[in-house]
DNA sequence: ACTATTATAGACATTAAAGATCCATAATAG
DNA sequence: CTATTATGGATCTTTAATGTCTATAATAGT
């Protein structure tokens, strides 16, 4: 299991545009350029992130991307479920196998609620748990965060000399 | 991004070893017959989880699995290390790219020690971050802890008639 | 030593998803 | 009106996951 090379691209070409100035538009040129990606597949990545109100696209003379809100508004989180999806990392099969029966269900109790399946599971409990962990960290960090981790990085390596 | 099929299989096929005794071997028929996986198939996974140490496997009559060790040595992050393997969830191809210029080797300094490369990147850090939280919950989590939840919510159950 | 049983490993086939390209169309600024 | 730029659909390739089959090796019990 690994994130996609597109979630690689989506946040290179974020930050990109964090670099640049607001309402100044960046062509797909200049992005495919930068981050060495072929113009056709990285246009369809900034469509996903269009269409999930990351970036604003306008088309035409001196068109482009820009970022839609400010760069301390789009985190991380925001960015690899546009891409990724927003299905759960882990999502069971055999919902009719035993073990099901023993989990779930657990040790029959058949008169009031039924069908409350998979929402107590205590295996996807688990792997809810750990996935809610990553996320929170990442709705934590932004392409605004990242940006001024990086100057902040600059002035450090300046007062070195 | 999902978990694969076999982490879900090595799972449950983990707890159902984890309800039988210890030292009685569990032939992968029984096994495949609980999960409702081909014995082709889920063997494959076994003898994954065999050379990685987390189960014992005996050829032979009344032969089959049994854990190697107790269950509650037996964490999540084991099981999905061992089935997803050990790379990281983000690894970035292209640093070759402008990008990596300016969020790794940070507006130059180049006298001192060059190839820091990935180790200084602030995107891997943040996603390297996110991982690490995940794997955090996971290895709290164990084969033991979720059979005993069960027998305590069983408990529980009993308890409100 | 023999036999039935069971796991193992390799080869192979199938399916699904990611990665990538091409082209026709629509929108926009000038 | 035109050159420019993004969009969406179709399509191809590559790669990884999934699944099956078979021959081999190891073991327990006789
Ligand atoms: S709901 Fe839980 S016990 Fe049932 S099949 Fe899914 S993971 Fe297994
Ligand atoms: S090391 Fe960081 S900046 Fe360089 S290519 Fe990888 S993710 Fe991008």
């Amino acid at each position: 299991m690994q994130f996609s090379k597109s979630t690689d691209y989506a946040l290179h070409a974020l930050i990109h545009l964090g670099l640049s100035e607001r309402s100044h538009h960046v062509g797909i040129k200049e992005l495919s350029g930068s981050l060495g990606v072929s113009e056709s597949y990285l246009s369809k990545i900034m469509s996903k992130l269009r269409q999930d109100g990351i970036v604003r696209a306008v088309p035409g003379v001196n068109g482009g991307y820009e970022l839609a809100r400010p760069a301390e508004q789009i985190s991380f989180l925001d960015v690899i479920q546009v891409i990724e999806g927003r299905q759960q990392l882990f999502e069971c099969s055999n919902s009719s196998s035993q073990q099901h029966q023993l989990l779930v269900e657990q040790g029959s109790a058949p008169d009031e609620q039924r069908n409350l399946a998979r929402k107590d599971c205590l295996i996807e409990k688990v792997m809810l748990g750990a996935e809610q962990q990553m996320h929170q960290y990442m709705r934590e960090h932004t392409i605004q965060s990242v940006l001024d981790e990086a100057v902040e990085r600059r002035s450090h390596e300046a007062n070195k000399k």
